[in-house]
DNA sequence: AACGTCATGTAACTGGTTACATGATTTG
DNA sequence: CAAATCATGTAACCAGTTACATGACGTT
């Protein structure tokens, strides 16, 4: 389905950027629900930039350091705008390896059990203080209350989702664990 | 890291299975945190023959239709136990395409953007139903209350996980929707 | 001068999907 | 007897990760 490909339309929709910068996006809050690493992101720039959806200017940073500023052509932004608005069926399986072990329960002993859970809730109570710092500071920026004509209501929603994912993750956990008392 | 690999071992310490049993286990409440495709399977379990963590016998259905049930062998067991007590890092990234579109709504205007959530909701409430409705089946079936030792507990974990993942994505779409005006 | 970050790329491999291909069995 | 389901496999392709490789810039 080439997602990474509208990943990049989409970043490149919002600014002008580099290959760098767009995995530096990753690493923010979309990172929570897509990301890619440079070696895809590389590849997949200049095949964009074939497809004529995206071009370049060459920029010097510095003394001599070449960058690629990225930024959507017409092309580009039609074949964003379409992919937008296009209706996708809800995708079944997300992946999820500790899920997939508590499937295999029945192969653990009570106190195995508990261990793994206990130490996933952990985890993911960490997790969230993470992400809950973020949109605090996220909030702190704000003047006016965010709303649908905010920059940054696409950050802010994503953060509130993920926010909320955790956070019914731990309530989960905490409940599947007093299930085994 | 191989996780189909620990899929199967699973699997096949239940019960003795065929690779279009462990295909249709995928589509089960398991499906919606793992799956796989047959064409992935079959040659997952060659793979696990030559690796001596399974073996097969064939059996005959019917007239002369040949069948392989696949079973764990001791050293199955023993890799299976050693990555079920594995501590794994949290997984980052839960790749999610309405997520990404959520974070490029300033491209969208708003009434395209309450479709958009309308539908993803109207998706999300079916698949919520869908689900319901096999708990309510678990829970029929069931005699006494679930708990750590029933058979079908590691089944009605991942169920009431699935179940309470698409509560809370509801939920956040309609506090979406509900910022949007 | 050393370290961390900015910046770009390729190669090899692994994981996963779509499509091709075949045939037996069961159920309506 | 037709259609759905059971059952197994391969080939080609696409998506994504790990590792290899290089070098400039900014800060301490």
């Amino acid at each position: 389905m080439r997602v990474l490909k509208f990943a990049i339309l989409g970043l490149l929709e919002q600014d002008k950027m580099t290959g760098y910068d767009i995995a530096a996006a990753f690493k923010g809050a979309l990172g929570q629900f897509w990301s890619a690493k440079h070696s895809q992101i590389y590849p997949e720039l200049k095949k964009l930039v074939v497809e004529e959806l995206i071009a370049f200017e060459t920029v010097i940073q510095g003394e001599k350091l070449e960058k690629k500023l990225y930024s959507l052509t017409a092309k580009g932004t039609a074949e964003l705008m379409d992919w937008i608005q296009r209706v996708e069926a809800v995708n079944v399986s997300n992946k999820d390896e500790f899920m997939l072990k508590t499937y295999f329960i029945a192969a653990m002993d009570k106190q195995e059990a508990q261990q793994l859970f206990s130490n996933q809730l952990n985890s993911r109570q960490r997790k969230l203080e993470k992400l809950e710092q973020i949109l605090t500071e996220l909030e702190a920026e704000q003047k006016a209350p965010i709303h649908f004509s905010s920059p940054e209501f696409g950050h802010y929603l994503v953060l509130t989702r993920a926010i909320e994912r955790e956070k019914g993750y731990i309530q989960w956990l905490e409940r599947s664990l007093a299930l085994m008392e």
